[in-house]
Formats: structure tokens, C-alpha cells, sequence
DNA sequence: TGTACATCAGTGAACGCGCGTTCACTGATGTAC
DNA sequence: TGTACATCAGTGAACGCGCGTTCACTGATGTAC
């Protein structure tokens, strides 16, 4: 029943020196378990449909009871959202060392169909994040972390294009002066000789990978795609290729994805 | 009060010839009032706060009244899927007409940036069609229609690439069988002209338009992109150019967006 | 080692709210002769 | 043109449900002397 999960309960080894007692252990036994349960129903029901009561029910506990754990239940939403961002950025980040570190194409690849695939294995909390925002729920600080897990993969790659030489800085098309301002956040994780127009295009895929990730998920595809699994499945590794291929730009004179195709 | 509508409350002219009598009349005003009330309502508070009860309450009618006029809230969420839709479509359609024929790009960023400024005015109706879906809702055959119209232009746009000679087909290289096989239904609207290596590139395309957009409503580009609505215009605008030059790709030889910034 | 006190977990009832939908009923509007 | 009947709009009460959160309370576990 208290199976383990991802989270401490407010109580750490690190605030509490001396060994837990039976008191501490079980509070932070049930507040994992209490997240546990809550992940399974947010699986099952959805990010709207989730209730403390429910999650409380199934615990055996009355409802009351829950709240010697969790605050309310906003504070629950920022639990599974930190979670679900966690998984999904541990997941893309063990695909994507798997890829040799010099196939930059093979790695965002790889990042875009581990996003995928762990979508479709957690619908509901894919939805959770990067979903329609759970109305009246505003996330805190504590999110913004996880958030970037996957991002930080994409903008590494846009880094590696650059250091390895795949991409010729010097070649680049600059940005209108708009556009170039509106990466000002961004410019604070990413080196400078990253140009703008390696941001922008490297933006863009992660919109398409989230875009065609999100369309899939929510139902878009009906009526365009095929619905068998494996096709689909193909479809977005073709997909994905192409827009890597369109992204981390090879330096002039070398064949380039699609732009390769372009030619005689 | 009863101001017009995208509706006919079931009681059109063509299904009685003669004149609307005072209650048919009354009938299709307040239908037309409840569903206008409705999308009100769904544009304050979300698709999951929805409630005819509250719809009811703003029209000072009793609750049990609306079910007079609409069967049920599942109904009066597709009247409203349906005209969210519509009204997207028609805002596409419209800015991409503006744009001269041959000018591929340029319908392809009117489009993108019309579905953006269609989005960010209505973010509620936006995430009704293209955010999470609503728990417990089917969308039924009468929504399909409807949500074709932004996915035709893009369509079009790829046809007219073929067609005007911008895209040379025979340059196309192949996608993967599979892939091709996940195109089947995209195939009944597309003709055979247009290769799989183009569908595949505009659906991605279309997945980079939605994706930007939604990540842009849901809040994911905080602490990314700057707060300015004008920069964050400037940005959508700039990477959907890079986008529609990667996607209709001109035959060998002719500068192209993106392939030309690798050039010498 | 034992005792007195403080802390904490969990209970059960309640508050106040909102929802979708049904149903018997009244009274007005339309239709057929 | 007038009358009898059928249709329909809208009412008000009710059913049954679920939710988040608070609060006074009991009884067990921990802590300090």
C-alpha cells in the first residue's frame, strides 16, 4: 500500500539530524503514499476530476485527514505537476544519452519520441502540464525547475551545433531587432555564440514537437492519420527527422536534410 | 438582450416554408441567446466551469427552461466547438485571401499568425478545441467539418506549391513506408501530386503553428520569451517565416529561407 | 525508569456551495373545424 | 369568426451527487525532567 514515491513529505534527512522516529517515518510513508494515490487518479480521471476526497477515500482515511498532509489541494496540483515535469524530463534525458553526443539530429530525435511515447503512456498528466492550464490554479515557483528539463536538452544540442562546427555561426541570418529582444529570458541559459536565429528555429521545434505531440493526444489526428499505433509512430520519427534536419543547419556546401533534397 | 447568433435553434426556414410564427420566432432568438450566453460564460470561466445552470441564471430563466432549447450540456459544448471552429476558421480564411496567390510564405505566416491573434482574443474558445479535451465529452461527426477549415488552407498552400511549379515533386525524397501508409487519410483530401515527403513537412509545420501557439497561451514561454505582447509578436512572426521557407521549399537552385541563410 | 505534559494523527460532523437532470404542473399560444 | 383541443414555454421543487475546507474532539505517541 505505501509504495514509494518521489516525494519527502516536508520531512528530510537533511532537516532532522537524528534518525526518524516511528511518527516521523509514518508521515513520510503516508504523504507518499497520498501523492502515489493522487498520481494513479489524476491517471485515471484527469487533472479536473482530480479530488482530495477521492484520493482520501481510496486511502482508507476520512477527508479530513489528508490535510494533516497536504496543505489543500493546489498544493497537491504543484506536487503532480513537479512530478509529471520530473518524469517526463528523466525520461528524455536517458533517451537522449543513449545518442552518440556528436549525431545532434539523433539526439533531438530522440528527445522528441521520448516526449512522445511518455505522453501517450500518461495522457492525463502530459494534459496536466502541458495541457489546458487547471482553472483557477496558478504555479508556483516550484515548477519552473523541472519545466526546463526538456528544454535544456534541445538548447544543448543547439550548443553542441555550434561548438562542433555543424553549424557556422558566421552564416547566420539575423533576426529583426523585435524578435531579438523578445529572447531576452532565453539568452540567460544559452551562450552567446549561439546566434538568434539558432534560437528561434531551435523554439520552433520544440513547438512542433509539442504541437504534434498534443494534436495526437488530444485528437487532431483523427481523420488525418492513420490510427494504427506503429504508423503514427513512424509518421512523428519522419517528422521529427526533418524538422532536426531543418533546425541544426549544416555548414554551407554539406548536405543538409531536407535541404539535400532540394538539390539535383 | 437577444443579440444574433451562428445558430438557428434547430428551427431553420428551409425546414418551414412558411413564415416563423411568434413562438418559432421567440424559439430560434432564445436559442441563439442561450448559446451566445454560453460562449459569454466560456470565455470568463473555461470550458470546466461551463454550466447551464449558470447560463440559465444570466438569461433569468430557470434552470430546467434551457433544456427547452438544448438537450444537454454535452450539446450545447458542441454548439460551442462548432463555433469556436468556425470562428477560428473564418479568421484564417480571411487574412489568408489578403495575401496575393503567389506568395507561399506569406499565406502560410497569415494563417499562423491569424490562428495566434485568434487565440490569444479567445484563449478559452482556443483551448475548448485545441487544449485538453473536456473529461467525459465525445466530440460527434457534427465537429469535423468545421475543424477542417485551417488544416485545408495549409493544404492549399502545399497544393498551390506543386501546382505553380515552387515545389519541384520530382526532387521529393521518399519517406519511409510506414509513414506513408499513416498518410491514408490525409490522402482522400490531398492530391496524388502532392508527394508524401510534403505532406509529411506541412503536417509538421502545422504541429509547429498549434504548438507555438498553445505553449504561448499555456504559459510555457515564461522565463523564455519576454512579457512584451509586441516582441512575443515579433518572434511568432519571425519563426513562422523560417517555418513556411523550410516547408515549401523552392526546387534546386533558388534561394530559400532558410537554406539560403547556408549558403555563402 | 517513571511520570507529566505537549505534540500530533485521525475522526466525524458540519458548512456552504454548485452541478445536471427530471417531473408534474400552469398558463399562454397556436391549429383545426 | 368562434370554439375545442393540442402544443409548447416556463415554473418550482426535488433528487442525488460531489466537492474543498473547518473545527472541536479523542486517543495515541513522543519528550523532558
Amino acid at each position: 500500500v505505501l509504495s514509494p514515491g518521489r516525494h519527502d513529505g516536508g520531512v528530510t534527512q537533511e532537516e532532522t539530524a537524528r534518525p526518524l522516529g516511528v511518527r516521523a517515518r509514518a508521515r513520510v510513508e503516508l504523504t507518499r503514499a497520498i501523492v502515489e494515490t493522487a498520481r494513479r487518479q489524476l491517471a485515471e480521471v484527469g487533472p479536473a476530476n482530480l479530488s482530495l476526497r477521492a484520493v482520501a477515500r481510496e486511502l482508507g482515511m476520512v477527508s479530513s485527514a489528508v490535510y494533516r498532509y497536504v496543505p489543500s489541494r493546489d498544493d497537491l496540483l504543484t506536487l503532480l505537476i513537479v512530478d509529471a515535469y520530473d518524469a517526463l524530463g528523466a525520461a528524455a534525458e536517458k533517451a537522449e544519452a543513449k545518442v552518440p553526443r556528436a549525431d545532434l539530429d539523433g539526439r533531438f530525435v530522440a528527445v522528441a519520441k521520448a516526449v512522445r511515447v511518455w505522453a501517450l503512456e500518461h495522457p492525463h498528466e502530459y494534459a496536466l502540464v502541458y495541457g489546458t492550464p487547471v482553472p483557477g490554479y496558478a504555479a508556483p515557483q516550484d515548477t519552473i525547475g523541472p519545466a526546463t528539463r526538456v528544454p535544456a536538452l534541445l538548447v544543448g544540442v543547439l550548443v553542441d551545433a555550434v561548438a562542433s562546427g555543424a553549424y557556422d555561426p558566421a552564416a547566420a541570418v539575423p533576426v529583426p531587432p523585435a524578435a531579438h529582444r523578445a529572447l531576452g529570458p532565453l539568452r540567460g541559459f544559452v551562450p552567446a555564440d549561439v546566434p538568434d536565429e539558432l534560437l528561434v528555429s531551435g523554439l520552433a521545434s520544440w513547438a512542433t514537437v509539442f504541437g504534434a505531440v498534443s494534436l495526437e493526444l488530444f485528437g487532431q489526428f483523427q481523420n488525418v492519420l492513420s490510427d494504427a499505433a506503429s504508423q503514427r509512430e513512424a509518421f512523428f520519427t519522419e517528422a521529427m527527422r526533418r524538422t532536426a534536419a531543418a533546425t541544426v543547419r549544416r555548414r554551407s556546401g554539406e548536405p543538409a536534410g531536407l535541404s539535400g533534397a532540394a538539390g539535383p
